[in-house]
DNA sequence: ATATTAAAAGACCAAAAGGTCTTTTAATAT
DNA sequence: ATATTAAAAGACCTTTTGGTCTTTTAATAT
């Protein structure tokens, strides 16, 4: 469904704002590990996300990433657009026509409610709310599980 | 949503059916045109639906590209799934976890029934239930429109 | 027979996605 | 001050996707 970056990203993330709740600071390194990402992309990943402003970071001893408790919770909406824009969640996906409410193909009728609920999931599912709703469970959920 | 060749083959298909109806058997020249894909790529994703047995063909004068009307409608998703896998619409999409009923990460629940609703997408439509669908405005719906 | 037409085959090229690695910069503990 | 640690920056590489073009093969009309 999303590329790879973005993958990464959101598991990144997630995994960030679990470790955050207990008080911890990863880096890179147990990032990567954690959320069995290659290392050096992981890395590569989270300077853009930290570039973004979606999350912070500090360097060396003791450093690691970290989310600003000041800002609001970010919905997987906003990662998946700043990183692959919304080709995901928009247009008619079969590449017939552009999807658009005057003019529709008949794929377009089947598939508007479809997207609609995809781009509401994303709207409504946070970095956080994941983190959370993860917290009974999160090995099984983040680490050594592929794609 | 799905890749470029999938499109285009997909067009392709539902071009050919299009014509197929008006007893006509356009070649890739035609085809390339109409449904606004490049010349040489339509013809190799042609040739390839051909191999894959999902088209006829004739060579020299007269020739073109055709169904066996023996054969089945053409479910979408079989030519999806020829063409690039299951990954549009299988697996979690969000690579936390790999969706299993089992085992499931809290977005599985609020994507299972998405996913579910793209497989029966596909499943349901066939080249040729579009292409009697489009027969009221094929101009609009293939013509010089992109993606 | 042969000229013409049109698909088949396959070599080749370009851009994007995915991934690796080294060097530089900035914290902090001593 | 300086040694150590860890992220930032950015060069570089590989694979996949998307696309182009030439040559070969097979029909058919004359």
């Amino acid at each position: 469904m999303f590329n790879k970056e973005t993958e990464y990203a959101l598991r990144g993330l997630v995994y960030v704002q679990l470790q955050q709740i207990k008080g911890l600071k990863p880096g890179i390194k147990e990032i990567a590990i954690e959320i069995d990402a290659p290392l050096f992309y992981t890395g590569k990943i989270l300077q853009r996300l930290v570039k973004m402003g979606f999350l912070q970071s500090t360097k060396g001893k003791g450093g690691g990433f970290y989310f600003d408790l000041n800002k609001p919770d970010v919905p997987l909406k906003s990662v998946i657009h700043a990183i692959e824009g919304d080709k995901a969640y928009t247009g008619c996906g079969f590449g017939l026509k552009s999807c658009s409410d005057e003019q529709q193909c008949s794929l377009h009728s089947q598939y508007a409610p479809i997207r609609a609920s995809i781009d509401k999931l994303v709207s409504e599912n946070t970095v956080q709310s994941l983190a959370r709703d993860f917290n009974r469970g999160e090995d099984i959920l983040l680490k050594r599980l592929k794609s």
